[in-house]
DNA sequence: ACTTCTTTGAGACTCATTCTCAATAGTAAA
DNA sequence: TTTACTATTGAGAATGAGTCTCAAAGAAGT
């Protein structure tokens, strides 16, 4: 199923028509690089000459992460990123302080480990959030 | 040292100047509730009759929170809460989602494995995050 | 095409947080 | 123990991400 036929079978499911706007955003999320805010896609969008409003991009980025296409990452700078889900294995983030290079990770213990953890506190986890901040070695990064 | 040294010590270090103010916010801090939002703890101090302004009190968290006396946390409801660190061990939080109950966890294997993971990928960990969301089996909270 | 109901866009609004600037208050030196 | 120098404070304006409103435009079934 391609990346059409799942917006078209979610939009279905929540009783909202298929709309071009929807398809849109949907896409720049799909095919453009990751961690993008909302304002980055609004003005992806525009460039490539798509009537499209901000809250229209706020409005179909609620229901992609509703009906978990699209994940919300708060990476404590004041805006949401968003990233898509769909084909992509779980991961959490590593975070450069200095060049805000963005770096993926995931370690089944540790999935584990707070799945037992949240468990012996009386807690069935819905989501998690584990981001590492710090500074990378990267000979681009602006680092000292 | 107690609370007050503390902070004139940061005060000192930080070429600021020892206030009224300063003093009422980082007591609030420290003797009250955990996880209290700027606004309740400009609300508190309002209560006990202390001249205080909003503007004040997030200038005075910024220095606590940079000199490491307090800890900003970020539980994705739009605003920062702010715990005490001075005495406290480290520690993450689980949040229920139903109740906003939120009980702290500490994990030796998970802090290590998370250290290890980010030297891997070439970077020095400087902080991080650690939320578990989820629902509770408490009996007063509204779960179900 | 016609009807019905949803979606959209422009801009007003919200709300946490930050900024501005004139008045106030620490603090060191006299 | 007052002076002189700065830093701090408070009130309210400003900011900025995100949400809401409502009239106009657009889906979708008939």
């Amino acid at each position: 199923m391609n990346n059409t036929d799942i917006l078209k079978q979610i939009l279905h499911k929540e009783n909202l028509r298929y709309t071009q706007q929807r398809q849109e955003v949907w896409d720049e999320i799909c095919t453009s690089d990751k961690h993008q805010d909302a304002e980055n896609i609004y003005n992806s969008l525009r460039k490539r000459q798509i009537n499209v409003s901000r809250a229209t991009v706020y409005r179909t980025i609620h229901v992609l992460v509703k009906n978990n296409l699209v994940r919300r990452l708060n990476l404590d700078d004041g805006r949401s990123r968003f990233e898509n889900k769909i084909g992509i294995e779980h991961h959490d983030h590593i975070v450069c302080l200095n060049c805000r290079k963005i770096i993926e990770f995931m370690d089944e213990t540790i999935e584990k480990r707070q799945t037992r953890i949240a468990k012996e506190q009386g807690f069935e986890i819905v989501r998690h959030v584990h981001q590492l901040f710090g500074r990378c070695l990267d000979e681009k990064c602006p680092n000292k």
